[in-house]
Parts: C-alpha cells; structure tokens; sequence
DNA sequence: AACGAGATCAAGAATAATTCTAAATTAGGG
DNA sequence: CCCTAATTTAGAATTATTCTTGATCTCGTT
C-alpha cells in the first residue's frame, strides 16, 4: 500500500508503529468509505489477514484514531462506526437506510458561545432522510 | 409537583401516562440540571422512592424521551446521560473536569447541505474547557 | 365500590460492545 | 544477533443497557 505523506506525518507526529495489522485495518477503512464498526472492520480485514484478532482490530482502531487518522462516529448507543476522512467534515444519518454519510459542508466557524468557553472541537451530527431514500420515497 | 403545561401536552400528545415513578425522575433531572447517567437518576431517585428499580428508571427516562420531554446526551461511549431542557440547544462537554454545559446559541439554521438530503434533526457538541476550569487555568 | 384489561413496575438474568489480562510474538536499536 | 519494549492474540471480564417474568397498579366500565 502506496501511503500518503499524510499518513506518514501523523504516524510520526503520534511515534505510532506502522505494524501489518495496523495497516491493513487503515487499508479497510480506506478502501470503503461506509463507515464500518469494529466488527465490521474485523470481518473485512480477515479477508486478506485471517489470523487477525477483534481484539487487534480495537487495539488498531484506537491507535489510528490516537494518530488521528481515523475518526470515531457515535450516533446514539450504536457501535461505534470509523472513519478515515481526514478532510473536516460532519455527519448525516439516514434514518431510512442507516447509512451515514459525510458532509462536507464548512460549517460556520465562528460559533458564538457564552464568554469563557474554550472550544478545542466542534461535532456536527445530521439525521434524516439520504438522496437515495428520498428519491425513493419511501 | 406542579406540572407545566407543556409537561401535561407533550404526555397527551404521546398518549403516556404520568405514573408516580415517572414523575420522580422527571422531578429529578428537572431538580438538578447536571445531565445524570441512568445510574445518577436511579440513586438520587432512590432518595425520595427507596422501592425504585433501576430497570424502572430506565423504562422510564425511554418513555420521557419518546414523550419528548427529556433528551438523551451521547458522547462517546460513555454512559447516556439525560436532560430535561426542553428548549433547543446544544452541549458542551468539558474535557477538563467532565461536565456538560447546555449551549443555547442559536445555531446557524439553513444547514448548507449538498441537494437531497432532508434534516430532521441537527446535534452540535462541542468540546474543550468550560469557564471554571478556563479560569482556574488548569 | 368491584371488575377486567392493559399498562407499568421490580428483580434479576441476559446481551453485546468494548476492555482487560497474560502469555506469545514481533520489531527496532545497539 | 540480542535485548527490551511494543504489539498481537485468545479468551475472560466488564458494564451499560435490554429483556423476561410475574406482581402490581390504573383507568374505564358496570
């Protein structure tokens, strides 16, 4: 796997090992943008690595998310589902399908708190209904 | 406990009844505005109705929320934690010492997303270091 | 006031995502 | 090549939450 010099920074800038294991688990991610959970992950990564472990998968996933290349996406008491958008960006829900999308969208970035608030992360969450189920309508 | 009318609407409205338990753990997430656990809820409502269970308040926060009158507050993995705010707002979550603000900013609301997508429901939470901890200067 | 049906409650068991533990394996620096 | 520390693995443990079951309560009807 060809990687970004991106990736290489952050590792570096973390002092995370790049192992096979940690690799791969970023090469799932990578490769389908859907926002798998653990689990998920684990069944794919087996794949090309059989004797991978969930326990590894967690262990990997929580060291990524560390180096900061890969983000965690809770949307309520739902497995927690990851993502390797390292790109700014929100959250949509579909209610319909249970896809979750990114968004894109530069969110406005002044947001205008009470005095005395040191904001060190902003989370934008969306739910309703995705263009694909909307076309549907369902 | 006098109830407001909007309290009284918002159970018609979702055609639940106001049993005795229901209205303990209301009274309490209405008593202290700290965004408590299910855990939290069940001890401080053990107080004042030691025969609570707490599979009970459970069942109860679920039907408060399905009711609308109580909101659930996800962050991370870590344990729900309820609100009893029953105007829009959002949440601040202090890193420093782990509590959670309301945040009643009005935020932006024509959402700028990509042609398609219908919101139903847009969450903001922020993240950082709330006014004590900034002023203690941690 | 008594009755019956359905909602609600209580206690504990069950579930499921995640974390922990301990032993085996691996990797990088000297 | 060896040593030490990091990582992996498998399975046990944890823990928030949900489920189950039987008891209790509530409300509308008589």
């Amino acid at each position: 796997m060809k990687l970004s010099s991106e990736v290489t920074e952050r590792l570096a800038a973390s002092g995370i090992r790049l192992t096979r294991q940690r690799e791969e688990v970023l090469a799932v991610l990578l490769q389908k943008r859907d926002h798998p959970t653990a689990v998920e992950v684990f069944m794919r990564s087996k794949k090309h690595m059989p004797t991978i472990s969930l326990a590894t998968v967690y262990n990997c996933l929580e060291a990524l998310v560390e180096s900061r290349l890969v983000k965690q996406v809770n949307l309520d008491r739902a497995p927690t589902r990851y993502c390797a958008n390292l790109l700014d960006h929100s959250h949509f829900f579909c209610e319909e399908c249970g896809s979750v999308h990114d968004i894109e969208v530069p969110l406005q970035s002044p947001w205008n708190l009470p005095a005395g608030y040191l904001i060190k992360q902003a989370e934008v969450t969306f739910r309703g209904k995705c263009p694909a189920c909307t076309s549907k309508n369902l």
